[in-house]
DNA sequence: GTATTCTTCTTGACCGAGTTAAGTATTCTG
DNA sequence: CAGAATACTTAACTCGGTCAAGAAGAATAC
């Protein structure tokens, strides 16, 4: 049934080789030593061509790694029935960094660590990150509130701001144990203890 | 003492009027319908004046706002000795609240509405202003840490995020009813009670 | 297999944000 | 009042992102 036309195979090309294109391109000259238009030459379309598979310059840098995270809002639609939400968003997340989710900052591929590298050094795609990141926290806000296992909205969102800012502190003090020489798999416990203690304040908060 | 001189007072005035020009402009055509050209030319000064004085558009209309905004980083290093940290941040975003304070979300005059009205409707504004509020979120962690009333620097990371995720769910919150027509002083009971429940819960997640 | 249609791509021009350089005006200092 | 700073203007430029018109190629009909 997955009879992928030549067509899309194409375009599934061409946007790995946007992708890849930028991805080499910044690892040698930084995020703002490129413009987009070398980016655009080296994969060789053209610029509106690259800005109709990205909508932004930051998306050839995060959207690959922000493709493959399971969002938060579908871990509470599809968790085990009489399994709590902050239980199942736990459970998940410790999955996360068992597989090594670039976006949890535990992961010391090359490839994860420029991307880590870029991120640190370029502010602009760090904010679109966080965009993305509040857009998910929404999502996981109404999740919540509609599966009624919090009193109201209100609630709701403060949990899904508190889950989403744990994340993040999370991901910064992986990445930057990473980033100071040491390989995930010296971290990993470290990690597990750290995201622990973290849904451990974030359940704290709901007694 | 302040003996602010001509060269100073010009300065002052020149920002203010840019301000001005900026905040009618984007009040009659939004922000997107009006270029920084437009603002620059209403305000007698020339695009790199303008730049010389904000330096993105958005600050345009954030600065206003931004800087009557005591620092959570400054209440923590001024509080009263014997005062715990969370309950100073707890006391100063109350004042903050009963003074109307612009960011709380918790006001009705025409500005502080057209204010809201561009944040809500403007991605890029809304997201400038997330990145100060991650900047100032550093700040108190930092702050947090050197106080010494936290464990390690991992826990300060995760109150000083859990404080300000809170603080900006409740301006979410508090504008949204605002917008909704009704006025600060009736919203205002109500939203003590919520600001309480999330200071609590913040603090229910340390112990 | 050819014709037609639909999609995708390219070219080239364009807009707006933000920067830079060189020169002019203005305020401050002695 | 003269000279040193400092602020401002003008003009040109870079870069991210968009738009319109047409060319190229894949899908479908016959």
């Amino acid at each position: 049934m997955e009879e992928l036309g030549l067509r899309e195979r194409k375009k599934r090309r061409t946007r790995e080789a946007i992708m890849d294109a930028a991805f080499a391109l910044f690892r040698e000259s930084g995020f703002d030593g490129v413009s987009v238009a070398d980016v655009a030459a080296a994969a060789e379309v053209s610029k509106p061509t690259l800005f109709a598979y990205f909508s932004t310059k930051e998306d050839l840098v995060l959207r690959r790694f922000l493709d493959d995270t399971s969002g938060p809002a579908f871990v509470i639609r599809n968790r085990p029935s009489g399994v709590p939400a902050l239980k199942a968003l736990r459970q998940s997340y410790l999955q996360r960094l068992a597989k090594r989710d670039t976006l949890t900052g535990l992961n010391d591929s090359t490839t994860a660590i420029t991307f880590h590298n870029l991120l640190y050094s370029t502010p602009t795609v760090m904010t679109r990150l966080t965009v993305y990141m509040l857009a998910q926290e929404r999502e996981l806000a109404t999740e919540l509130f509609a599966s009624g296992e919090l009193d109201d909205e209100f609630t709701a969102n403060i949990v899904a701001a508190q889950v989403f800012g744990v994340q993040r502190i999370l991901a910064d003090h992986n990445a930057q144990e990473i980033r100071s020489g040491r390989t995930a798999d010296e971290v990993y416990p470290a990690a597990i203890t750290r995201a622990e203690k973290a849904f451990d304040m974030v359940e704290a908060a709901l007694v």
